[in-house]
DNA sequence: TTCATCTGTAAGCTCTGACTAACAGATGGA
DNA sequence: TCCATCTGTTAGTCAGAGCTTACAGATGAA
């Protein structure tokens, strides 16, 4: 796991909506709207903590088709479990090096 | 463990910066003017990463007096240990409950 | 005294994450 | 038809994290 993968993870849960997200989604998957409803915000706001929760893979959406025919975007929650030590810091600042990244900001892609 | 305290770890390391520093810490304590020119930043923007780090309690500041007189503040690395689960977000979830932080989506049940 | 080192803080700029308002399209039901 | 619900996106505002420049004070050594 390289830096830039790690602070995907702690960008990702680093916010208390986040945080409360994950929270709803652990009793069962919900769809957008409903979602949105629980946590009390506005979807495109919801939309944009969903995609920093996807794309640390912590969460999944899924487009389905309710019985009454109606397209509903399904979100669930991955189970996820990483430890944060020292060593997996510096794990990833190694990580980053066998890719060519010399230091944990560096861009190169 | 609240969500806030939660929080202040996941957002005190999720800064590549702050991982670097880590980074240069594990190998043993140096003081602030050192470790900017190690990371290559300049010394009021390591300040305000350090205290960052401090309140997260990842990081320990110590002012010393060097072997030739001069005032030199040591930072030293605090073993640190976080399980990131759901489980462990639930938790802090609850503990806000415990502390009586209500939000504007809370329950009452 | 002057220089080099250390400490610490204040003022300001920039940029991005966080958020709102408003749009557009599809479906089922009254 | 119009209304209510769902989906998704765009444009724009705002606050704060991140960063730079500049300051002020202390020490030891030349």
């Amino acid at each position: 796991m390289t830096s830039e993968e790690l602070l995907t993870v702690l960008t990702g849960l680093g916010h208390p909506l986040r945080l409360q997200i994950i929270g709803e989604l652990a009793t069962g998957r919900v769809h957008v709207s409903e979602l949105a409803r629980r946590v009390g915000v506005s979807r495109p706001l919801l939309y944009m903590h969903l995609e920093r929760l996807e794309k640390a893979g912590l969460v999944e959406g899924r487009l389905e088709l309710s019985p009454d025919g109606k397209a509903m975007k399904y979100i669930e929650l991955r189970p996820f479990s990483f430890t944060l030590t020292v060593s997996t810091v510096l794990a990833a600042l190694h990580a980053d090096q066998e890719k060519g990244h010399s230091r944990a900001g560096d861009r190169s892609d």
